[in-house]
DNA sequence: GTCTATACCGTGATAGAC
DNA sequence: GTCTATCACGGTATAGAC
């Protein structure tokens, strides 16, 4: 993600960082709830001590907001990408579902974590507001489409986005990577897209 | 819901039973997630003292099981209904997705709360596996549609069950049935079956 | 049916040795 | 960088008066 430039040449083996404890941590806050886990739960994952963690975050609430800025960074990414901007809007909406999808399923820890934050602190409150910010730039899209004469007219376009990302989000209630199964990320991605865009009827 | 026969003719005016402190507490457990809630909380929510609380049910983990089977029973319901067995099955399908939101919605506190559910404790894992069930009676239905060539034939079916249910779980992250404004609950559900169904696309 | 007072335990966090 | 020991606090739950 960010540059790994030619200090710290090669990854040590132990010790944590906060980044690799950040990822223990999202683990069990995704099993356990963030409220459900205690920082001895944390200490257990992780194989070290309570108060070994707070060497390397002040506390549990700064693990929280590293997941869900991680997880935010990822979303508004995709509306940089190219492509985002130019071509007719119905396909630039299919092309951020499908994104969507992608990095939810790539980031699949942190963005699950996201999407269960529920405003009791304030780092969750900031979350829940730049979700909101992302939902509204996928509701412009969905005007500019319906604008373009490209969406049905007969569902409200608020709606339709609330629905649109519900189906997207409830990825993260059933998918894990390494079941690969019947359910790899590109088939889960082509599935969400036609069944939003065509419908589950033949 | 249950027969309000000839005992107890008129509801009491003011102290609490079980049942209506249970509606006070599934508000706060939504608010703030159960493991968020403390007693102190629901107790300030319901105007009485934590001790209060004890006198009408065993604990806080009573309040969650009341809850949860409220809206299971609620889902597992509508399987029973007329039309629900008989008939083209992708039309019983529709039914069973649109009453599944009309249920969601005329239930939404204790629905929103069992779809919260992690697993933490023994009430929250029976009632994930009761969910599951229901999910399992629908994938059937799916089964049933796809055999009589009704349905697409290029989406997994579990994959389809999943998404579909992903969108209409979504309503409890923001249907609200104080604000009418543009999304009564007929309006929702006729949206949920026209986009599961015939997409977004026009 | 409600209250105050309290038991008892797990919580997040800190101090200071190694 | 990790540990053990400890702190103050808030958690669920109970006892017993009114």
């Amino acid at each position: 993600m960010a540059q790994s430039g030619n200090e710290t040449p090669v990854p040590r083996r132990d010790t944590y960082t906060p980044e690799s404890l950040l990822a223990v941590a999202v683990e069990v806050f995704n099993e356990r709830g963030y409220d459900g886990t205690s920082m001895e739960h944390l200490s257990r994952a992780a194989g070290i001590s309570k108060s070994s963690i707070y060497h390397h975050v002040r506390g549990k609430e700064e693990l929280l907001h590293r997941a869900v800025s991680r997880a935010l960074d990822g979303l508004f990414g995709i509306l940089e990408e190219p492509g985002a901007s130019s071509g007719r809007a119905v396909e630039r909406l299919e092309q951020v579902t499908r994104r969507t999808a992608e990095v939810l399923m790539a980031e699949l820890p942190y963005v699950t974590l996201l999407l269960r934050v529920r405003g009791n602190t304030e780092t969750e409150r900031l979350a829940m507001e730049r979700r909101r910010e992302f939902d509204q730039r996928v509701t412009d899209l969905l005007e500019a489409a319906a604008a373009e004469g490209d969406l049905r007219v007969d569902v409200d376009l608020r709606l339709a986005t609330r629905l649109l990302f519900g189906m997207i989000n409830s990825i993260v209630e059933w998918y894990r990577p390494e079941a690969g199964g019947a359910a790899g990320g590109e088939q889960v991605a082509d599935a969400v897209v036609r069944l939003a865009f065509d419908g589950l009827r033949r």
